[in-house]
DNA sequence: ATCCATTGGTGGTATGACCACTTGACCTCT
DNA sequence: AGAGGTCAAGTGGTCATACCACCAATGGAT
C-alpha cells in the first residue's frame, strides 16, 4: 500500500469534528446549549482559544449560532448547513449512508448533463485539447481508481468550459465527498469509466459545438452507473 | 422603514470579510503568500488570536492554505470554494455581479423542475397543506418583497418534499445569496411571484404525486422571469 | 559536491486577565 | 398587580504574552 502522509490534526480541528459530529449525529439537538467555552475547554483538556477557534468554524458552518451574552445554540443542520458538509454526511462513521449516495448520485445526473451543453455552447473548441488529453489518460491506465481520477480531470475540464460559477462551486463540493469515497466505488465505477468511446462521443459533441449532443452523450455516460447504484441502494434500503 | 437589529460585528468577522475580499477581488493572487499572522495582526492592530479565527475560517472555506512552519498560501478559490462563497461573489462592493446572476439563474431553473418532480413522487398530498398555505400567504400580501419570502417558504416545503439532502443544502446556499439581493430583485421578481394560478398548478401536480406535471409546472413558473432577467443581464453585459 | 546541523521565521497552543453583552432575579415605585 | 429599574452571574469577545512544533534556507563540515 501507498504511503499516506501523517495526519496531521490540530487541536481545533479534531475539536472541531468532534462538534460537527455531535451535533450531525444529533447528539446535541436542534435548540439545544452548547457548554460554554470554557466548559468544553475543561472537558476536552484544551485552551479556550482551541475552543473558540473550532466553535468559530463550526458557526460559519452553519451548524451553531453563537451570541455574545448568551449561549451557543445548535441549528437544524439540514436547513443552515451547505453542501460543505456533505462529505461528513455521505461517509458518517466510515460508512456510506445510502440516502445520501442516492441523493448526489441524482444530482450528478441531473447537472452533469447541463453542464456538458453548457460548455458546448461556450467553450466549444477552445477545451478540446484538454478533454482529449484527459480520454487518453483514461485509455491508457488500467486502474479503476486512477481512472476515476482521470474520469474527475475530464468532468473538471467540462466545468471550466460551461463558465458557470454556481456549477463550478458545486462541482468543487461534489467533487470534495466523492474523493473520500472514491476507493470505496471503484468497483462499482468501473463500468462508467471504462467507456472510452463515449467519453470521445461527449468531447466531439462539446468541440462541435453541439449542445444537445453533449447533453445526451453526457447522459449516456452517467445514466448507467447511476441506476446501477440507485437501484443497489434501494436493494440496501430494503434490507435493513 | 421597519427597525432593524444592530448589526454588530466582531474583530475576526471583520478580519475575515477582509481577507476573503482581498482574495477574491485578486488583490492576493493565487500561490501568492500572505502576510504572517503576527504582521497581519500588527498591521491590522488586533491580537494574534483574532487574525487566527479569521485565517482559520478562511482556510475553511478553501481559500487559503495554510501549513505550519510555512506561509499561508493563497489557493484559486474558483477551484476550492464551495457555494459558501457565493453571495459574496454575487454582490461584490453591493453590485451585482451579471456573470455571476446569471450562473444563479441558470442552476435555479434547472434545478427548481427536477426538486418540484422529486417532490411529486416522494411527499404528493404529505406536503400539500404547507404548500396551500405558502400559496395563500402569497395571494393576501400584496407587497414584492414580502412575496419573495413567502415563495422562498413555498420551495423550501418543495424542497422538503424531494427529499434529497443535496438538493436541500444547495438550495440553502442558493436562498443564502438570494436573500441579501432580495430588495434590490423585487421589481424584476414581481411579475413571477405573482402567478398565483402557476403557484396554485404546480402545488396541485405535486400534491397528485404527478411528477411530469410538476416538472412542466415548474418550469413555467421559473422560466418566464429567469430569461427577462438573462436578456436584461446579456444587455448589461452588452453596454460594458 | 554532499550532507547535515543551525537558525530564523511561521503556524500551533496555552494562560490569564479583562471587556461587552444577555439574562433573569429582585427590588421599587406607581 | 404591573411596569420599570438595578444588579449579579454567566456567556462570548478580545487581548498580551510566552512558549512549542515545524519547515526551509543557510552555511559550514565532510
Amino acid at each position: 500500500m501507498a504511503l499516506q502522509p501523517v495526519a496531521r490534526r490540530s487541536v481545533p480541528d479534531e475539536v472541531f469534528d468532534q462538534i460537527i459530529d455531535d451535533v450531525v449525529s444529533g447528539e446535541f439537538a436542534p435548540g439545544e446549549s452548547l457548554p460554554s467555552e470554557r466548559k468544553l475547554a475543561e472537558v476536552l483538556g484544551v485552551s479556550r482559544p482551541a475552543v473558540r477557534e473550532a466553535l468559530q468554524r463550526v458557526a460559519q458552518a452553519g451548524l451553531v449560532e453563537v451570541r455574545q451574552g448568551d449561549a451557543t445554540t445548535v441549528r437544524d443542520f439540514r436547513r443552515h448547513a451547505s453542501l460543505d458538509l456533505l462529505p461528513r454526511l455521505l461517509l458518517p462513521r466510515g460508512e456510506l449512508d445510502p440516502g445520501v449516495a442516492r441523493s448526489v448520485l441524482e444530482a450528478r445526473l441531473l447537472i452533469g448533463p447541463k453542464v456538458a451543453a453548457l460548455a458546448a455552447e461556450r467553450a466549444g473548441a477552445r477545451i478540446g485539447g484538454a478533454l482529449r488529453e484527459s480520454v487518453t489518460a483514461l485509455e491508457v491506465d488500467d486502474d479503476p481508481v486512477a481512472r476515476q481520477r482521470h474520469a474527475l480531470v475530464f468532468w473538471d475540464h467540462i466545468v471550466d468550459g460551461a463558465d458557470s460559477i454556481v456549477f463550478r462551486l458545486m462541482f468543487n463540493s461534489l467533487r470534495a465527498s466523492y474523493e473520500p469515497a472514491l476507493a470505496a466505488l471503484a468497483h462499482m465505477m468501473e463500468a462508467e469509466v471504462g467507456q472510452f468511446e463515449v467519453y470521445r462521443a461527449l468531447a466531439d459533441a462539446i468541440v462541435a459545438g453541439n449542445a444537445e449532443g453533449a447533453r445526451r452523450a453526457a447522459e449516456d455516460l452517467l445514466a448507467p452507473a447511476t441506476n446501477a447504484l440507485l437501484d443497489a441502494i434501494k436493494r440496501l434500503e430494503e434490507m435493513s
